[in-house]
DNA sequence: GTCTATAGACGGATAGAC
DNA sequence: GTCTATCCGTCTATAGAC
């Protein structure tokens, strides 16, 4: 859908649904024309955002420019600036907007008790989201090879405590011999580099492969081969299995 | 070596070994007059490469300035033209140079035809390569994050072939039993995501631990246990162990 | 809220003295 | 081979008409 929006210019501020509803200049009761007015900057800054996206993603931050942003979301350069003080403030919304979709695919490490289907539900949902936002996660690995300048409170403040909780629970798996004796962030780093390469990294895979893209179906393919691998990596065992007589250590 | 010469600025381009050998602008003779200037010629684009691949991953290449890289050399920007014609010149150096780093370390895996000792030592050149080089690690992601555009003939021309012979030594083993039925290409792309991320993610590392950096000591243990992770993932075994009748597939 | 025009800073690249 | 001075293009950001 962002991605589909990053490509569609707006030629005018005036919606579908705001024609359909009749309100017009000529409608002067108050609420609506501010609502109305509220729900075009929404619209427009969410546009801009999916465009920012597009071309960090393609540029870096310092090769962006915002005349670049502007072209995409069919705006004058001059609007980036009504809706965004700077490209910078433009920049960090972009990457808030990124954790808020990280931290969505890191719940579903906690659906379940069973390392089996916890640590490979985590894996699907990272590489389901390489899939649906890879430009994003361009943006995230960019900002964060040139020192993450810009995301270190959203790191410290957001992603260290989820990793935090996330060793707990991997350790007690452990204790409880439902995996291996792994180092738990090793095991995450493994998982977060190893999904992500997909979207990061996806020019090289064309490169490699001689071809243009995966298809849908090959990458459902190598998620279940990545789930298989980390997996088998840290030697995960269901409770179920557990009870007969499985050793997680080989 | 590379690193220390990135931080040390060159005052004047008369060196030691030149005075040391009594050379000076008297010296009428031709031959060593030209190996002189041929010498300067050469160090001098060393430590620009050195210290333009340090700024490039820093900043990315859009970010780099030609001043940045200069002031970092102790040079005046115009002598950065005078040994590159362009920044992007510079720019491809640097690639072509990381290259040549990166298939020294493919060669390990040619070493042995014993599977874990092939893929674990190559795990290992891999790490070693992140610890001894992290900023190369660093400009080589984001050029292929941004694209690939400036890459694309390395990539075809020289790692491509050297992949797809690794792949059919990966599916030999499988044929004959010494690692579980896996896809080449996706445990050759979470060895690369996993090693690498440990030059090119080592900012989030650092703020995920709440630490300054990896210790050379933790790196080592950190190592080890991205070896063990890969091995079993892949389900490894020698062939000695085969005969004894080990079971890759489990 | 939209858009044209432009200020002001900085970038890559070069000329030309030494 | 070195370095100062400078050209010219592009960039971010803003002023101000509509």
């Amino acid at each position: 859908m962002k991605r589909d929006a990053a490509h569609m210019p707006l030629k005018a501020n005036m919606r579908d649904d705001d024609v359909a509803a009749g309100i017009t200049e000529n409608d002067e009761t108050r609420a609506p024309l501010r609502r109305r007015k509220a729900h075009i900057r929404e619209s427009n800054e969410a546009h801009l955002l999916a465009c920012a996206e597009a071309v960090f993603a393609e540029r870096g931050l310092d090769g962006a420019s915002t005349a670049m942003i502007a072209e995409r979301a069919g705006l004058p350069k001059a609007n980036v600036h009504y809706y965004f003080p700077t490209k910078l403030a433009l920049y960090r919304r972009v990457l808030e907007d990124l954790f808020e979709d990280w931290y969505r695919a890191a719940d579903t490490f906690e659906c379940s008790d069973d390392p089996v289907e916890a640590i490979g539900g985590y894996v699907r949902a990272k590489m389901e989201l390489s899939r649906r936002r890879p430009l994003g996660s361009k943006v995230w690995a960019s900002e964060i090879i040139h020192g993450a300048e810009h995301m270190e409170d959203i790191l410290m403040q957001r992603v260290k405590p989820w990793l935090d909780s996330r060793v707990k629970v991997i350790d007690d798996w452990i204790a409880r011999g439902l995996l291996a004796p792994v180092n738990a962030r090793t095991l995450m780093y493994m998982i977060w580099a190893t999904t992500q390469h997909y979207a990061d990294f996806d020019a090289q895979i064309r490169a490699l492969k001689g071809k243009r893209a995966l298809t849908q179906k090959s990458f459902e393919a190598t998620t279940e081969e990545v789930v298989e691998l980390v997996i088998r990596a840290c030697g995960a065992v269901s409770p179920t299995q557990r009870e007969q007589g499985a050793d997680p250590s080989r």
